[in-house]
DNA sequence: CTATTATTTCGATTATACTAGAAATATTTA
DNA sequence: TAAATATTTCTAGTATAATCGAAATAATAG
């Protein structure tokens, strides 16, 4: 993944409307839900809504699926893997050494 | 980690100069680098990285510490595993399931 | 104290994002 | 076709963020 689609996928996750719109699509599982369960879940005005969904689709967070007269929404848990390996990257060896030593001079106090 | 923290905090985490000094700062490792390190090689103005510091040490992403006229700057590994575990929770069984799916789906084409 | 180096504050410009009501459109059912 | 339900577009106000040059401030060394 690169940085600049990195960046724009974690822009989109920092808004705190959408990313309770993503916690939810994941507690709902692939089968996901229609945009208006979400809408009456969350409390979240339609066009808010609408244009929420739009970012998130935007970035490949969100997969929609018509049935009937509901659009169904579900979250692509790849994508939010790869963005969640993005700021790991590299990182998980210093990772275990910061939190030893925290914990060491948390056992020291 | 709640919603409205982990928000503000992937927020600070998309925009794409910030995070890039992120990943010199993980690449860097817990020793951290000067400012002005950062400064020169990643050709980032002084006041914009500044204000981008001031961004990331505002939701315990940085951390700082002088010495003599250099300011050493440092990740919070733990935050960002924080960060990224909001991510993950409770959709890694899914995130199985999506991803097998994609396989099969891969192999049967 | 002065000079040097490092970092921050100030100020101003420009751009972009959030929000949501009202109206419009789409989709299905009768 | 008409009615009902679901979702989107349009529009606009308000707020917040990104950028960076110039000047100011800190911290040290001589």
């Amino acid at each position: 993944m690169e940085l600049e689609d990195a960046a724009e996928t974690l822009a989109q996750l920092g808004n705190p409307t959408r990313l309770e719109v993503v916690r939810y699509l994941v507690k709902a599982g692939p089968s996901g839900v229609p945009v208006g369960s979400i809408q009456k879940q969350l409390k979240i005005p339609a066009s808010t809504l609408t244009h929420h969904l739009k970012h998130l689709k935007g970035v490949g967070l969100l997969m929609q699926k018509r049935e009937k007269t509901n659009l169904w929404c579900s979250i692509n848990f790849d994508r939010l893997h790869e963005v969640s390996d993005f700021l790991l990257e590299e990182c998980c060896s210093f990772s275990l050494r910061e939190s030893d030593k925290a914990k060491t001079e948390r056992d020291a106090a």
